[in-house]
DNA sequence: TATTCGATGTGCT
DNA sequence: GCACATCGAATAC
């Protein structure tokens, strides 16, 4: 890949409409972070969806706290929160302004700058387990609590049409790790793709293309 | 102020 | 597959 390619954010535009929907077009885009002259990209290869007050699983249900108000920003926001007292998640508001719906970031496939990843990261086992989980992904490009509230469509942290032809099929199922909302099929996932998250709800999980 | 909980990751079995 | 570290945020009181 052409680190000296120009890449053209997808407008906020794109998170304004339905949190499903969203979430499914976001696999096969690439996610990338720009620090100085250096390139980290992936694509995208996991996606859940939390859809605002209704949702048990998501922040929202439990209304408006501190942590929570980014979400509430409109269509295109960063959502970053602090979970288990050490790690991060990197979510995308979509929809209006007020709703607090949003696309989490579960899993990407590292296509450039996989040296500072590893250096970010710090040990692993294989390849694959460099970014297959939000905190892994969020280790390895450097997303922290400064890009909470930020813009998606900016300079440093955006995603990106792919180069490539997006033939894969996708699959949905359960979302991984919760203790409410747990049966809503909000997860979605590149078919046969090696750098998913977990292989727990992949098989029950139904193909939707 | 006290207590519980968590959109995880790691390591061991 | 399963236990648990870890500590800030949310909730209970």
């Amino acid at each position: 890949m052409n680190n000296k390619r120009i890449y053209i954010p997808l407008s906020r535009k794109f998170y304004l409409r339905n949190t499903l929907e969203v979430s499914k077009d976001l696999l096969g885009k690439l996610l990338i972070r720009k620090s100085g002259n250096k390139i980290l990209a992936g694509k995208i290869v996991e996606t859940e969806a939390y859809i605002g007050e209704h949702d048990p699983a998501c922040h929202a249900y439990k209304k408006f706290t501190n942590r929570s108000k980014t979400l509430y920003e409109t269509g295109g926001t960063i959502y970053v929160y602090f979970v288990y007292g050490k790690y991060h998640c990197f979510n995308i508001v979509t929809e209006e302004k007020g709703k607090g719906c949003a696309v989490l970031i579960r899993a990407i496939e590292p296509l450039m700058g996989l040296k500072s990843m590893k250096i970010n990261r710090g040990k692993i086992k294989t390849i694959f387990d460099l970014t297959n989980g939000p905190s892994k992904l969020c280790l390895c490009l450097g997303i922290d609590l400064s890009y909470n509230g930020g813009d998606i469509a900016g300079k440093e942290l955006f995603i990106t049409e792919s180069m490539e032809k997006n033939n894969f099929q996708i699959y949905v199922s359960k979302r991984i790790g919760l203790n409410s909302g747990k049966d809503f099929p909000y997860r979605f996932f590149i078919k046969n793709n090696p750098y998913v998250s977990k292989h727990i709800f992949n098989k029950e999980a139904k193909l939707i293309n």
